[in-house]
DNA sequence: TAGATTGTTAATCGATTAACAATC
DNA sequence: TAGATTGTTAATCGATTAACAATC
């Protein structure tokens, strides 16, 4: 399992591809080709058949890729094909809406507790669950095996929580505080910063 | 303004340069090198300096960078040294949160409208405004000089609503709904997709 | 079979890293 | 001056694209 020589890429693109066969699943395409498949994404059919070289052999000369049995390949390979728990820390406005977000179950994710350190907002419900303390969190999680976190918390608390989450067995989270944060290397931390994607656009697009 | 020649890796790590900068700014450094900014972030100094170098030659030999002019300047790059104004289309659960959001103001943008088709959300007030209408939108934009919106309906309506936002002379989109949208060649459409960055977390991550 | 499309190797392209003369 | 640090060039590394024999 040489995991972690794949290029990062490939693993963002492995996603993309992911999310046009589910949606070509939908329509009731039953094989797609690497040309095709690229054609929606903004790729190519060479790149797309690089990409999924990396984990084997998916498809057949002349016919193409199998839609459902690609998407099956490819949950195993992102490990999204038995659904994952995960916890949301910071149950403010963004943590809240991604509580309440309906599309995450059928990728494979599951938001199974939330927790927050302000009583304005513990005892509060969103989406499928009640916001609990956060003094809660390490014993929830020891006696658990979720391994996957949500930090949605405000910048100046993110490192504190970071590391009470890694102490609790954690070993990924996704963080939407507006700050670096550092982790044990076991622990993969992937930072999301939407002020920085809206930079982004700002860049590319002329003002006055 | 060669400004298409710049390698996007270079202006995603211009952000992070200035985020960090705004911190090092809020604690009261005044000057700093291309090694110890970027120690934080996880880069070296060398790639801070070359990143640096396609904009201009902004640090002295011997001193490094002055912190304060060093923000101005990326600001400068990055169009966020006057405040932007952006438009909200979708006030579900995840555009009301970004509304609410505290934090863009002093990044230099500002949430100034948002729509949506819902009854039950127009008349609805998130942060500093009401949802109006989507059959408004048109009106409202040709009126203003808005060129950026934010795009968070159900993946459905998102290339119906970005072809409305195009015509009406938006030229950059973030499209946080999770399926592929185009746009003509003059709008740049930077796609966010939540779902998808939960799943590269969850391949670095083992399960059981 | 003929046409289509894969998996894979080689060639190209672009981005990062190392090194160092110039300069404060 | 001596020490520090820049801007920039050259070397390395990694990712994408092109091409094609193998195969359905």
């Amino acid at each position: 399992m040489k995991r972690d020589l794949i290029p990062p890429p490939v693993v963002w693109r492995l996603s993309l591809y992911l999310r046009e066969l589910q949606m070509l699943a939908g329509e009731g395409v039953e094989k797609i080709s690497s040309r095709k498949l690229a054609a929606g994404l903004h790729t190519t059919d060479a790149q797309v058949r690089k990409d999924l070289a990396c984990f084997g052999q998916f498809g057949r000369p002349g016919v193409g890729y199998h839609v459902a049995e690609l998407i099956q390949r490819i949950r195993e390979i992102l490990k999204t094909d038995k659904v994952r728990p995960v916890v949301v820390v910071g149950a403010g406005d963004l943590g809240r809406a991604l509580l309440r977000h309906k599309g995450f179950i059928e990728k494979g994710f599951s938001l199974v507790a939330a927790f927050d350190v302000s009583a304005r907002l513990v005892g509060k419900t969103a989406g499928d669950v009640t916001v609990r303390h956060i003094d809660e969190l390490r014993e929830f999680l020891q006696k658990s095996d979720i391994r996957l976190a949500v930090l949605a918390v405000p910048p100046q608390a993110a490192q504190d929580v970071c590391n009470l989450l890694c102490e609790s067995g954690i070993q990924g989270i996704l963080n939407f505080a507006p700050i670096s944060i550092s982790a044990p290397k076991s622990v993969t931390v992937r930072p999301v910063d939407l002020t920085a994607e809206l930079e982004q656009l700002s860049f590319h697009v002329p003002t006055q």
